[in-house]
DNA sequence: TATGAATGAGACTTCATTCAT
DNA sequence: TATGAATGAAGTCTCATTCAT
């Protein structure tokens, strides 16, 4: 309640805050130039400090990429899987609602360039290659997996093979943002996100849909 | 039939394969590295000859990289587009095949590395990245595109937008050799090719198909 | 009795102790890694305190370093010359003392690494090695020059120049200490200090004695 | 005998020379500046050579420097070995060559800086500390053994523990060694390499001398 | 007095590129 | 045409030192 008692506060506030400044930071240069061109003295800049400061934080420049990539894929996963657990509604809904969220994640950069900067940098970061599908690929798997597990229950999709269907559920939303994320500055023309989902929807769920279901 | 007379034959062939066999040791050796992680030494030992020579045929590293990609790319394109253009059959057929051949190009390796290798040096390489788009992808399409459009026109497809049916019926390809690339090697059981392109041809031709066509 | 009257003299010992605590920490610190590799946080750490403390009493690591040295130097060479000038019997005794007792010097570490630290460290601190000189060796020198010219002058001693006979008195010793601390780490067998000694003692006092002298 | 076959040979032979001229370049640079304080830049320079240079020929600074003592304790070694296993005559005669060869070997810098350097960076190097112990230090006690057992048994010598007497013989060099590289720039007068080995010679085999032996 | 976050100069090391042979 | 020794620019990382608190 003193005066004083605030200074210390906005002090340690700060150290508290630079992580994460650094790996936003980071999130942009590595985006932008890929792990190999990426500078540290780019991304010190751009939080506001010097490059020795990255060192306060994290071991090396591998070990800020990593700390960037888990903090924004579990973060995105959080969101996902909350949503998704919140779900009430046809299996069908549930589907469509889901792959509308997946279309979310990668709309806008510098995220929509995620998928694209993990691909490319799997083969140098296999242990981060690995975490990305154990805690991204395998858990939305998993949750694509009960929806699906459910409208076959309910009837209202075919007996295919679960995995496969999950896999052909996220193929276009992960083709759509590296397709994207490398070559649309070179396309004539922009993507029409909302077209190529709503096309997805569309014929897959039609695809997927059995026969004499209740839909 | 004299010992010298020879050896200016072998020496010209040489000299014409030479920068094949470096674009074939090039190509290893960026499909296991990546672009910056290669090293010219690397690719001069996988050809049996001397750094140097590499800059007796190429510019420089990115001339490498470029011309690899380019003539792959092209050979690929070149075997596609014969077998499309000699198709007979249905539209639906002709989809179905042209999706197997597609799947055929990413089966093995170093080949199956191609599309992340491309997808991870898009940025670094704008203008191969607008090569690929111009003389890979678009032309991809516009075969897909008429494949399409002959379906609509025997009524056998659907009235959706063209570009986006092409695109998702090309997405879940480029999903599985990209996935397979990045994460084959951390997953714990083999990715069934066979069974993904069987299950996506199922749903998306379902899918895809008009109600009262004549199929 | 009250809570806060003991504080700040807790305080002010605390304030005096400072510097002796860092430079005993200074003494593990650099005695186990030479100057380079010292950390000026390795050092706060083991004193207990952060390393911009250090800059409150010292001006640099260099200082920190002599101060070290010096603290040490003095204290040693107090302790010897105070034992040597109320010494009393014969120069042969004598002798054999001063050589026993700086052979006590050398024995256990940390201080058994200090000639070696000094050595080590002689070019990189011209002024140190100057001040170790001066008020470390030419001072026991002295002392040692004051045991053999009382020999000489009772007969005891042969008419050797006395400049060597001083350095070959301590070099077994200065020897001993350089060669424990820079190889018996990697010696099979450990250092038999007291052989050594008992041998130096043996051969050189019946090397150093006259003839027809009185022992 | 062509004119052009020499050609290659000059330049064949710049490339074995190169590590040689390197090694004294860093000997140089090493005794000057310390491990710590030595500048891969100056030893370039000295060499006429860049940086880069000589990472074709070392893996590293420190493989550079343990390339460096090998190579000079070796050579030094090999020439005392020769000397020693040709000698005849007494063993007191012998002990005097030895130990007089040994003073030639630290007389002259660079080399005279040698064993202050191995004794700095003892701790540094490990390995090449246990190196200079067996090769250099273990095998010139070996070859002083010889000498002391000769004289023992043909009654010249006392029977001394023999290691004691090894190092013994050999500590006033050494000493001599290392007090000069450390400290004779700061003392007033030159120290007297010669009066300092006559004067040990004359109170060491005195002082080993057997009473009623054949000398 | 004490802290510890921040700095920034400087070193080692790498490797694409060059060029004398 | 082919070599491979040599280059030198550039980047990551370290750590003594500073300074706001």
């Amino acid at each position: 309640m003193t005066l004083t008692a605030e200074a210390p506060v906005r002090w340690r506030r700060r150290k508290e805050a630079r992580p994460q400044e650094l790996l936003d930071a980071a999130l942009e240069v590595f985006v932008e130039k890929g792990f190999a061109d990426a500078r540290l003295d780019d991304i010190a800049k751009r939080a506001g400090v010097s490059k020795g400061t990255i060192y306060l934080y994290f071991e090396s420049k591998q070990d800020v990429f990593e700390a960037m990539v888990r903090r924004l894929a579990e973060a995105r996963f959080e969101v996902a899987s909350a949503l998704i657990h919140a779900h009430q509604g046809s299996a069908q809904q549930l589907l469509t609602d889901l792959i509308r969220l997946a279309g979310q994640f990668v709309r806008e950069p510098p995220y929509s360039h995620f998928p694209r900067l993990i691909i490319a940098e799997s083969r140098r970061f296999p242990e981060l290659a690995a975490f990305c599908l154990r805690e991204l690929i395998h858990k939305g798997m998993t949750l694509f997996g009960l929806v699906i597990a459910k409208g076959q229950e309910t009837g209202e999709f075919r007996a295919l093979p679960s995995l496969h269907m999950v896999r052909l559920a996220m193929a276009p939303i992960v083709f759509m943002a590296i397709f994207r994320s490398a070559f649309e500055p070179h396309d004539d023309q922009p993507f029409d996100v909302d077209g190529h989902i709503a096309t997805h929807l569309d014929i897959f769920i039609r695809g997927l849909r059995a026969e004499g279901g209740p839909a």
